[in-house]
RNA sequence: UGGGGUGUAGCUCAAUGGCAGAGCGCUCGACUGUUAAUCGAGUGGUUGGAGGUUCGACUCCUCCCGCCCCAGCCA
């Protein structure tokens, strides 16, 4: 701080003392000679009154030159109005403007498109939906951390730039001086497989990219993903852990969010079922009940977006389908010894046709049986020699997940597209700002 | 990539083959308590682009482009 500027959310606390505010201004009224600014600094909003009796002419004439997102230092008097939405409001001493707005400030306080606001997305961040967003994306992040830290995980920072390992959906690349093409990580998991190995139980918490051509309200090709990684974990076990994984999140947020949750008019009451046992539903018996309810999917295929609504709908509640047929999922997932058709694997569910937000297993820990997948899927043997040495080295049983930071915020908050819930998102045909 | 939709003023949208409009914004004016203040006046257009049909096209047709929704891929 430059001094001792005081945030508008504590102004509560020096009723009646004169004190220095500075932000942006968001509206302007007058009435002749009673003149109203409404100032947000990041921590709330404010109302300034000034009466040009009052005032120095310069700041009267200060005030005549206010246009919106006009970044202003206002000193004056708090003073409780029952009128003001946070009970207290400012009677200016001293207006004074300290970065001017051009009149063609391109947001205002009213209905735009998508595309619009995309475009303005460094100016629709000022706006109040926008920043309730921003600060529950921010509680989600620590409860993240606050949760694993609580269980002793050692949180582990794998590369971005990787060789061309990982899985089959496609990869960002760029030149990498000597050693041929890079690719941007799609995943830190194979890393994490080899962290917990040294560590035991780890996790990894950062962004990952993807180049497929998704366009749909649940992808990004830029997204945060949190992967623990546990050595001696079964697939129950892995279950039950984001279980009470997503159980603390949700509830971290109803706690301490509660006025951002307000903002985005959050039916809170569609959280309450996280309380609750989640679903456990077998894949044969989730792909029966999508056909009793006229889906046309078939034992093998991977269940479609409208497979998973029709589950989740029909229990109210987060779903885990587990055991998954093995052609529907990646190399590394865990033959199941009940069904060696399957995998040891569970995609959770949320709930209000949020579809997968975690996709887990427990890891295929067989030298050979791994050597064979890949050989299957004609992935490229070589090129996971260190992947490979894990099984080979003293193999372990283990289990991980990923979570999908933005799809987590989006049903939290109930937010429709998840191009709202981080700061630029990267799409396809976006990379601006 | 496939299916559907959409594109008109700075923004949000009207104009169903016959004079291209409104609200908001912006500019000027009035007002001593406003809450997206109100009231009065003013300002605003290559109707996404190219071609075609027609006496006449924002409107109909063809192609191209942008965006939105859905699907696939996944988190």
């Amino acid at each position: 701080m430059i001094d001792s500027a005081v945030r508008i959310a504590d102004l509560k606390q020096h009723a009646g003392a004169i004190v220095t505010v500075r932000g942006w201004v968001t509206h302007v009224r007058s009435s002749g000679k009673v003149a109203f600014v409404v100032a947000r600094d990041g921590s709330g909003t404010l109302q300034a009154v000034l009466v040009k009796s009052q005032v120095p002419i310069a700041s009267w004439e200060a005030f005549a030159t206010l246009t919106q997102e006009t970044s202003v230092e206002l000193v004056g008097e708090v003073r409780a109005d029952a009128r003001q939405p946070g009970g207290f409001e400012l009677g200016v001493h001293v207006l004074t403007v300290i970065g001017t707005s051009p009149v063609d400030y391109p947001i205002q306080p009213k209905e735009h498109g998508v595309d619009f606001l995309l475009d303005n997305r460094h100016f629709w961040l000022r706006t109040p939906r926008q920043t309730a967003i921003m600060r529950v994306r921010s509680e989600l992040e620590q409860a993240v951390h606050d949760f694993f830290y609580a269980r002793d995980f050692v949180r582990c920072d794998t590369p971005i730039l990787t060789a061309a390992i990982g899985e089959r959906a496609g990869l960002f690349s760029t030149e990498y001086f000597e050693e041929g093409t890079a690719y941007l990580a799609q995943t830190g998991q194979l890393y994490g497989e080899a962290l917990a190995a040294s560590l035991g139980n780890i996790y990894t918490f950062g962004p990952t990219f993807r180049a497929e051509k998704s366009k749909t309200r649940r992808h990004l090709t830029e997204f945060w993903m949190v992967e623990p990684e546990m050595a001696w974990y079964d697939q129950d076990d892995n279950m039950n852990l984001q279980e009470s994984f997503v159980r603390y999140l949700v509830q971290r947020v109803l706690e301490r969010r509660g006025e951002e949750l307000k903002v985005l008019e959050r039916d809170t009451s569609k959280l309450d079922c996280v309380r609750e046992p989640f679903v456990r539903l077998d894949y044969g018996d989730a792909v029966a009940l999508a056909q009793s309810k006229g889906s046309d999917v078939k034992w093998g295929e991977d269940l479609g977006a409208p497979d998973e609504a029709l589950i989740v709908d029909h229990h109210q509640r987060p779903v885990f389908v587990v055991n998954y047929p093995k052609e529907a999922k990646a190399f590394y997932m865990k033959e199941n010894p009940a069904d060696p058709r399957t995998v040891r694997c569970a995609d959770l569910l949320a709930p209000e046709g949020r579809g997968e937000i975690i996709g887990g297993s427990q890891r295929e820990d067989d030298y050979d049986k791994i050597l064979h997948r890949l050989t299957e899927e004609r992935l490229p043997v070589e090129a996971y020699g260190w992947y490979l040495d894990l099984r080979k080295y003293g193999t372990f049983t283990h289990s991980g997940f990923g979570l999908g930071l933005e799809r987590t915020i989006a049903w939290i908050c109930g937010i429709e597209h998840i191009r709202e819930v981080i700061p630029f998102p990267r799409m396809m045909g976006r990379l601006h700002p």
